[in-house]
DNA sequence: AGGCTATAGTTGAGTACGCAAGCAATAGTA
DNA sequence: TACTATTGCTTGCGTACTCAACTATAGCCT
């Protein structure tokens, strides 16, 4: 599941999240810590993620104007490439193997009951948008 | 949720599975590589995971006298105690986890449909035998 | 018997994290 | 204004894995 995005593109799940939510925030840039949170890693994980995608240049640093110690990771055009083409066969994996399993009136339950466990977090929609 | 585990008694979900996987086998013991495929980790990964059980003395080796090539991992008295020990509080925090949000019957749903995903097993039924 | 191939297990190198400690900037308080 | 606490981020070290390469045994098939 999760080897089939290492193995066709080269990315980590957190990888794949992490330019997902880049892709969803305002102006596709967000702060490490707020990054770290979604993404329930440490902010030293994070530090460590970004240093990977910024090395393959999907990701790049910004700093923030109102207060210093922040550094934005913001999403390059390479990146939003780079995932638009990782979403679409990881989404598509992702239904197929709902899809082969669970009517669509179990699929709304599922997602309506396991909502209410502790990180669930927003992720439902994420086969919804674009990317 | 693991993390408890950890803090109260040093044991990862994979050390506590093992264990637990231990006390369930016919005559406490298993090979290697059935152990690995239980807990989806790879045959060095269970090297590694029992080298340390073996250190603290939760679990012992043994050889098998029909194929020299296997060595099994066997639970020692001090293994079973320990798992006793750690399942008390592992399963009450599981149960009270679910069972501060879900009803029984939605427990039942969640459970049936969930089954049905790779790798689903029968770790179902871990709460409702004694250890 | 000899020669493949498959299986059980270990080991070395690399990866993805966490934790604890540290630095720099900001915010709160006297 | 100075002093302390908090926040954002990075770094060193340890851990729990994986993968690839290896050894040793076992099961063929001729």
């Amino acid at each position: 599941m999760s080897a089939q995005l290492v193995a066709e593109h080269g990315l980590t799940i957190n990888d794949y999240e992490c330019l997902l939510y880049l892709a969803h925030a305002e102006e596709g840039r967000m702060r490490r810590v707020d990054l770290a949170e979604q993404l329930i890693l440490t902010a030293s994980g994070v530090t460590r993620l970004l240093d990977g995608l910024e090395r393959a240049g999907w990701v790049e640093r910004a700093s923030c104007a109102s207060d210093r110690r922040v550094t934005y990771a913001v999403l390059t055009d390479a990146g939003r490439a780079k995932l638009q083409e990782a979403a679409d066969s990881h989404i598509t994996g992702v239904r197929t193997l709902f899809e082969e399993r669970f009517s669509a009136d179990e699929i709304e339950t599922l997602a309506r009951l396991l909502a209410r466990l502790p990180g669930a977090g927003e992720a439902v929609d994420e086969a919804s948008c674009s990317g």
